[in-house]
RNA sequence: GCUCUCGUGGCGGAACUGGCAUACGCGCGUGGCUUAGGACCACGUCCCGCAAGGGUUAGAGGUUCAAAUCCUCUCGAGAGCACCA
């Protein structure tokens, strides 16, 4: 790119304006000819008087709105709207397409309502704890603390370049301990409600590295870093019962105005299904059943969701991992050969397990059979790793005639496939004393990880009183500085070397104690971010105590729900299923107003790079948004994201595309520097100006609410070139009108058009009202009748709107490029008013 | 494999409720601006045809006076879930 694309095209302009008929006023130029369209100069200009005049600081306590200022769109005064976009983590790399098109949306949005009236909250802040910052820890040695200054620092001056209109005095960082004391204190609570446990849970481990490798970090079954297969490492670590709130979250689901596909993920996420739970007794193969009186030692629980084929039902299978193999295992013949099939199982990955595709592994329980309740037959048991150990029961009953996978299974192990005929679910329950159940696949949240760079779990382990809370007095308890930031060789944190800050007294007893070293993940801050912008600077200053909590009700009541909430695609399961736990949680527990935080959720669609694949560091083919700010400015940036392609879609990146909106906004400084001069100034606009106004005012106006920025740039452009192309007047009140309607998109070039306008008055444009538009100048009193002959288009016309068929028949056959196609009188004719008419011959 | 979404010029895309397909922008072409040009201005730009006209929304069929839009199948793309009993 060039550096004198915008010089080149502004000297031009000047020269015509000014030099080129009048020859002696050049020495005058400067007195009198505003400057050129230099988006460098005036968008600095103007974000440093917003932030002088703080026009986008949200009032905890609005003052009404002055008489006569709203239009007639404005709401009631002191209506508050709440916009929120997810939080940037403040990665190295800066800003990137993603932050672009979701905060310029949201911006244009915020900018919108404020225009409206609304009281408008329009945070921003970090979600600063995670791995890469980490990483380069350990790679650098520079402490986390100081890299996430830097990065905020340069992501906020990226930020502030695009004229975001944030309310930076609200900026928060999960990362500042007078942020996570509150984050430990959530937890606290949930803690005390014995929603936060302890359990042995497999995590990835990466053998070679010798530390807990996170999810993320894990691709292809294989470690990020070094490349050795992962394996599978049993752990300690602190769950939280989100499956307490499975259904609350799925209920929840129905008050909120989510896209479909995000409600989808949600519910399949948590995966509800109903079923029965059926017992089979288990009993020794070699006894004789004798007529069904053979003693069972045990019983098999299985799930199903089909109690009706119970009578198909020919095997059993387990999970590898189900308890009760260990407990009969004198009873089984070939524990042996069992035992180690287990054993490879644990060795396998999740993905491993998955991936083998349709082959089916399993190993008979030799020397047991289990009595189908329904039946009445003894029938094998396997172990499989089909089956889950984590859903339902970890055990099923197989019906090869119904399930494919059961009939795969069968198929391969030479198991008979029966087909006998159906029951009623009721009749299944009552023949073999099933009960009705529900389950989830929904599972509990691993909340713990054995990393340096996260909240310090606020949690101390007393051999006498177990695990205590850390008293609300003494939170935050702060991540200590540490030598090294690598996971300790056994892969515990690297807290767990820091033994002068681990051994301290337990808060009950007084004895010695030591401190939980784990750190929460990621998700935990941003679980309860979108209040944290509400709080006031008492709540970060003051000791964290529920009284102190308490005095932020009112703002919390105010705010609250977020009205609309806007983010990635990746988010809507993991992120917004748990932050809408905590809030759930939150609410039952009093200390939140209200069940659902975010009433509205959208997320934006990928941009891609301009070959369509995905922009990424390795492949090198990410574009900077810094590059277009420089080139172009701000505004024609802004102006093309939004005009890319639809909101909710995947689009390709154009570097040329930027060309269209600067040409569009080179036009647009044209012919607000002409209206602006006193020479220039009418008292009327041209009535075509004047209609198409209101009808860009709706447009703009509807298409800003459905998300289709598209489609609303390309009215303004239809605008803008109607006026170029025919040279219309326009007033001053006029043009104003526009640049309103222009200013969330565009909101430097607005600003600086309308200060050279008679009618500005004191206020900034982004703190006028929205202008509406006048409905009776939108009414066309003409419309153009299309005339088809057996359904073809033959030509239109011209007329007046309202007319009857007759007349439309009579103005149709009146026109020679109609006669030729029709003779005599038309067999049947298709009648839209004010559209068309279709004569069948 | 299953579920969902989608398929329109060289490219991004527009088209309300089934009613003139290709708006708007990019790119490209021709000409102008007595130098240059990823600048600006004018005109052109789906295909066949001199024209009248005909064809065209991934492909094939269907419903309808009328289909990009509704239905069926096939092909292709993207996203999500991935053995959830």
């Amino acid at each position: 790119m060039r550096n004198a694309f915008s010089e080149l095209r502004s000297e031009k302009y000047e020269l015509r304006a000014a030099g080129i008929y009048f020859p002696y006023f050049i020495i005058l130029i400067p007195y009198f000819i505003p400057m050129n369209y230099d988006p460098q100069k005036i968008e600095k200009k103007w974000q440093k008087k917003w932030t002088a005049e703080k026009v986008f600081e949200a009032k905890d306590d609005p003052p009404r709105r002055l008489e006569g200022r709203g239009s007639d769109l404005a709401p009631q005064a002191s209506e508050k709207y709440y916009a929120l976009v997810e939080f940037p983590y403040p990665s190295g790399a800066g800003m990137h397409m993603g932050h672009l098109r979701s905060y310029t949306a949201f911006d244009v949005l915020a900018r919108k309502r404020r225009m409206e009236g609304y009281n408008v909250l329009f945070p921003m802040g970090w979600d600063a704890f995670g791995l890469p910052t980490e990483n380069y820890a350990i790679k650098t040695g520079i402490p986390p603390q100081t890299a996430t200054k830097q990065n905020t620092t340069n992501f906020r001056k990226q930020l502030q370049s695009l004229g975001y209109s944030f309310d930076w005095s609200r900026e928060v960082n999960t990362t500042d301990p007078q942020y996570y004391k509150w984050t430990q204190w959530i937890f606290l609570q949930l803690f005390k409600a014995g929603l936060a446990y302890k359990a042995r849970v497999n995590i990835n481990w990466c053998p070679k590295d010798k530390i807990g490798l996170a999810n993320e970090e894990v691709i292809s079954g294989k470690c990020e870093r070094c490349g050795t297969a992962v394996e599978q490492r049993e752990k300690e670590q602190w769950m939280l019962k989100i499956t307490a709130y499975a259904d609350k979250l799925l209920e929840g689901l129905k008050e909120v105005e989510y896209l479909p596909e995000i409600k989808a993920q949600q519910e399949n996420w948590i995966g509800r299904s109903e079923g029965a739970e059926i017992e089979f007794p288990l009993v020794i193969a070699s006894l004789p059943a004798s007529g069904g009186r053979s003693v069972a030692i045990q019983l098999i629980k299985v799930f199903t969701t089909r109690p009706d084929t119970i009578s198909g039902a020919t095997y059993l299978v387990l999970a590898p991992e189900h308890s009760i193999i260990e407990k009969i295992k004198l009873q089984i013949a070939n524990y042996k050969e069992v035992q180690e099939y287990i054993a490879e199982t644990k060795l396998k990955s999740d993905l491993d397990r998955s991936s083998e595709g349709k082959a089916k592994t399993g190993v008979e329980l030799k020397g047991i059979k289990v009595i189908n309740p329904a039946t009445k037959e003894k029938i094998p048991v396997w172990i499989g790793d089909y089956v889950l150990v984590a859903y339902g029961t970890g055990a099923i009953m197989a019906v090869p005639q119904h399930d494919e996978r059961d009939r795969a299974f069968a198929e391969t192990f030479k198991l008979p496939i029966v087909d006998k005929p159906l029951i009623s679910f009721d009749e299944a329950l009552a023949i073999t004393g099933g009960k009705k159940t529900v389950t989830y696949k929904l599972r509990d949240w691993v909340f713990s990880r054995q990393r340096y760079w996260g909240e310090p779990i606020p949690l101390i382990n007393c051999a006498k009183c177990g695990w205590v809370a850390v008293p609300e007095k003494d939170l935050p308890v702060k991540l200590p500085k540490v030598e090294k930031y690598q996971p300790t060789d056994n892969g515990e944190s690297p807290l767990s070397t820091m033994t002068k800050w681990v051994n301290t007294k337990c808060p009950q007893c007084k004895g010695p104690a030591k401190r939980e070293t784990d750190t929460m993940p990621n998700w935990a801050g941003s679980s309860w971010y979108y209040m944290a912008y509400l709080l006031s600077p008492n709540a970060f200053k003051n000791p964290v105590s529920l009284a102190t909590w308490n005095l932020e009700l009112d703002k919390l009541s105010y705010w609250l729900p977020v009205d609309w909430y806007n983010g990635g695609m990746e988010h809507v399961t993991l992120h917004l299923l748990y932050s809408r736990f905590w809030n759930l949680f939150l609410y039952d527990q009093g200390l939140v107003p209200v069940k659902e935080p975010y009433q509205k959720r959208t997320a934006q669609g990928t941009i891609l790079a301009s070959d369509g694949a995905k922009m990424s560091k390795s492949v090198g083919n990410i574009v900077n948004p810094d590059d277009f700010v420089k080139e172009f400015g701000a505004d024609a940036l802004r102006l093309y994201i939004l005009f890319i392609a639809p909101f909710n879609q995947a689009a390709a990146w154009d570097n040329h595309g930027v060309l269209g909106t600067a040409r569009f906004l080179e036009k647009i400084w044209k012919i607000g520097i002409h209206v602006g001069t006193s020479e220039a100034r009418v008292s009327t606009s041209d009535t075509k100006v004047v209609r198409l106004l209101h009808k860009t005012i709706k447009k703009v106006s509807e298409d800003i609410e459905s998300m289709s920025f598209n489609t609303a740039v390309s009215a303004m452009m239809i605008f803008i070139n109607q006026i170029t192309n025919y040279k219309l007047q326009i007033t001053n009140e006029d043009w104003q009108k526009f640049l309103k309607i222009l200013s969330p998109f565009a909101p430097h070039i607005t600003e600086e058009l309308n200060s050279l306008l008679a009618t500005r008055d004191s206020l900034l444009l982004c703190q006028q009202p929205w202008p509406s538009f006048d409905p009776s100048l939108i009414i066309e009193h003409t419309f153009d009748l299309i005339i088809q002959v057996n359904g073809r288009v033959r030509g239109t016309i011209q007329a007046q709107k309202g007319i009857t068929q007759a007349e439309a028949i009579e103005l149709a056959l009146l026109q020679e490029s109609i006669k030729k196609w029709v003779s005599g009188a038309p067999k049947k004719v298709i009648f839209v008013p004010d559209r068309l008419i279709n004569l069948i011959i």
